[in-house]
DNA sequence: TGCTGCGCACATG
DNA sequence: CATGTGCGCAGCA
């Protein structure tokens, strides 16, 4: 790949752009290359020329002026005269559809190997080929889902194992991949695959005329919970982050988000808003989603719903308002409650009157709702898949089948090992390691994240502690049993707190961890060996960033989630080891912080 | 004053 | 007609 050093910098600057609706030009993006990244003006002009010379940034003049795109996003086609970038749909992935993942791997080879000719000599690495596949496909696919793909590619021919480890295109595929039809089946979007499988086009902007409409069915609509639904997302990706409020856009006004609001200032947004949905909000119209509230509300009063008693119960105590109605409960309440009572991962709450199903989006009228002690979602006894036994809803703490099947998905072996060192000890669980306990029962009883990194021989500093944390089995604040939430771990305030504030208060509260290395003297080498066990694909970034240990100790959240240009999944897990190392604990609680 | 979000008109295929 | 683009404005620090 031509080395751009700018060229990440460069690519998020247009993608933060177009994101804005604000024009990328040369302008914008020295300014926020400079702002973002410090990096000055003349260098980053230097490396959008180079980007464009290399096509990883097009040129273009739109309404008579220059724009600059992401040449890596697709609907460029038409910009330049040839397309670079491949074509293929956006498609919601079944493992049992060979020749679609036959389509995605070989176009992504095709792809890198257009991107740099070297890769034609060479092969495509392992790790840049998953990369390439997860950055367009990313929520489609775990790395181990697609080192068996690559597997699978290369029994059937449609891919060549070289001798280095790489890969290069097998069959007659070369030069096809930038096509979306063509005579081979391992290329084929046409027809017959499209039609087995549901094709949605890439998200984007609606025209405005009709998106009050859109909007105004999204509120009226109860399967508006984002995720949940179908179809063609209505507005661009926006990554989530948990400390992120989450927010609809919906009911908010212009401006800057919450999150990066003065408290007082959300207080009193807050307020207003409470004040004005509970005058606007027609008795039959059932509030919307996660989607269409303010997230987790720290309203200054009220009556808790679970205690009945009013206002604060204690110095720290906080409560928190239902998303869909003004219903309020003490956090703590919550947190010593399973069931119906619960809060979501996201610090968000319903009450048991507008906890709904996610399957059907009924209330608890239509039947007894159970509640996944994980996610907090909650099913009907005949809504879940399979359904749920009276016995598993009382002798656990029941987990739903999307949450057990995180676990199980990293259990599936490799059936090649491709690069063992580079791809076996991928982390695919967003949010568990539960390998060490394959019972989903017991899923709510083990720690978050405990990645075991396998002893490949090499002689690395970093072998860890045992597996199971000391940590209690915590998933998110509303589990922590500590009579309570941390202070303020269940707002959105406390996400507003600066990390070093928040590291303070963590650094002097108890002792290290002595199975957690000290990265303070750490070279470049040694954070991206230690990175490369758990994230052997995002790892590299420490290199080119020239992290060493010291840097990563000043590392913030804001700077792993932005400034490695990582995705976000990979970015929140990496942030958790750089707060590890930084603070040598590992406790859960920072990661709400 | 600068950054940001976004409604809406316009461009494009 | 669907979708991408970005002007121009508003909210905020």
């Amino acid at each position: 790949m031509t080395d751009i050093k700018n060229r990440e910098y460069i690519l998020e600057a247009i993608d933060q752009l177009r994101r804005r609706k604000a024009r990328p030009d040369i302008h914008r993006i020295c300014n926020f290359m400079t702002r973002r990244f410090s990096v000055d003006t003349k260098d980053t002009k230097a490396d959008l020329q180079r980007c464009v010379e290399n096509e990883v940034v097009y040129k273009v003049e739109y309404k008579g002026n220059i724009s600059y795109r992401n040449a890596a996003k697709k609907s460029y086609g038409h910009i330049k005269k040839e397309p670079v970038v491949s074509i293929e749909p956006v498609v919601v992935v079944k493992p049992e559809n060979p020749k679609l993942f036959a389509n995605i791997v070989t176009t992504a080879v095709a792809d890198l190997i257009l991107s740099d000719s070297d890769y034609l000599d060479f092969g495509v690495p392992a790790a840049e080929l998953m990369k390439k596949i997860l950055f367009k496909h990313g929520s489609k696919f775990t790395k181990k889902m697609l080192t068996d793909l690559f597997q699978r590619e290369v029994e059937n021919g449609g891919l060549v194992r070289m001798d280095n480890g790489n890969f290069s295109l097998g069959r007659s595929t070369q030069h096809e991949s930038e096509k979306s039809e063509g005579d081979d089946d391992y290329l084929n979007t046409s027809e017959e695959v499209q039609g087995s499988l549901k094709v949605r086009k890439k998200p984007g902007p609606k025209p405005g005329k009709r998106k009050n409409e859109i909007e105004k069915l999204r509120s009226l609509e109860p399967s508006s919970i984002g995720i949940r639904m179908g179809g063609r997302r209505k507005r661009a990706k926006k990554v989530f982050d948990p400390s992120d409020n989450n927010l609809p856009r919906v009911n908010r006004k212009r401006g800057r988000p919450l999150g990066s609001l003065n408290k007082s200032t959300i207080e009193k947004q807050t307020a207003a808003l409470l004040s004005a949905r509970s005058s606007d909000q027609s008795p039959g119209s059932r509030p919307t989603s996660r989607a269409s509230s303010t997230g987790a509300k720290e309203p200054m009063g009220g009556v808790c719903s679970v205690c009945h008693m009013q206002g604060k119960k204690g110095g720290c105590d906080k409560m928190i308002s239902c998303r869909e109605c003004s219903n309020k409960a003490h956090v703590s309440c919550l947190n010593t409650e399973e069931g119906i009572l619960r809060m979501y991962p996201d610090n968000t709450w319903q009450c048991p009157h507008c906890k709904t199903c996610v399957v059907c989006y009924e209330t608890s009228d239509s039947g007894a709702l159970t509640v996944c002690s994980i996610c907090a979602d909650a099913y009907h006894s005949h809504c879940h898949e399979p359904k749920i036994l009276e016995k598993s809803k009382g002798a656990f703490k029941w987990v739903c089948s999307n949450c057990q099947m995180e676990p199980l998905l990293t259990d599936i072996k490799p059936k090649m090992e491709i690069k063992q060192e580079d791809i076996d000890k991928a982390e695919d669980k967003p949010v568990l390691n539960l390998s060490s306990n394959p019972d989903p029962l017991f899923l709510a009883t083990n720690d978050q994240v405990s990645p075991t990194p396998p002893n490949s021989g090499r002689s690395s500093p970093f072998l860890r502690s045992p597996p199971v944390s000391p940590t209690p089995p915590t998933l998110s604040p509303q589990t922590n049993h500590n009579g309570g939430m941390h202070s303020s771990s269940s707002t959105e305030y406390k996400f507003n707190l600066s990390d070093s504030q928040s590291l303070k208060d963590f650094d002097t509260e108890d002792s290290y961890d002595p199975s957690i290395p000290d990265a303070s003297n750490w070279s470049y080498d040694d954070v991206y060996n230690y990175f490369v066990q758990y994230f052997p694909e995002e790892a590299i970034v420490f290199k080119e960033q020239e992290i060493d240990g010291h840097s990563l100790l000043l590392m913030k959240r804001v700077d792993v989630l932005t400034s490695l240009n990582l995705k976000l999944g990979p970015a929140l897990k990496i942030y958790r080891h750089v707060l590890k190392l930084q603070v040598r604990r590992d406790d859960h609680k920072l990661y709400w912080l």
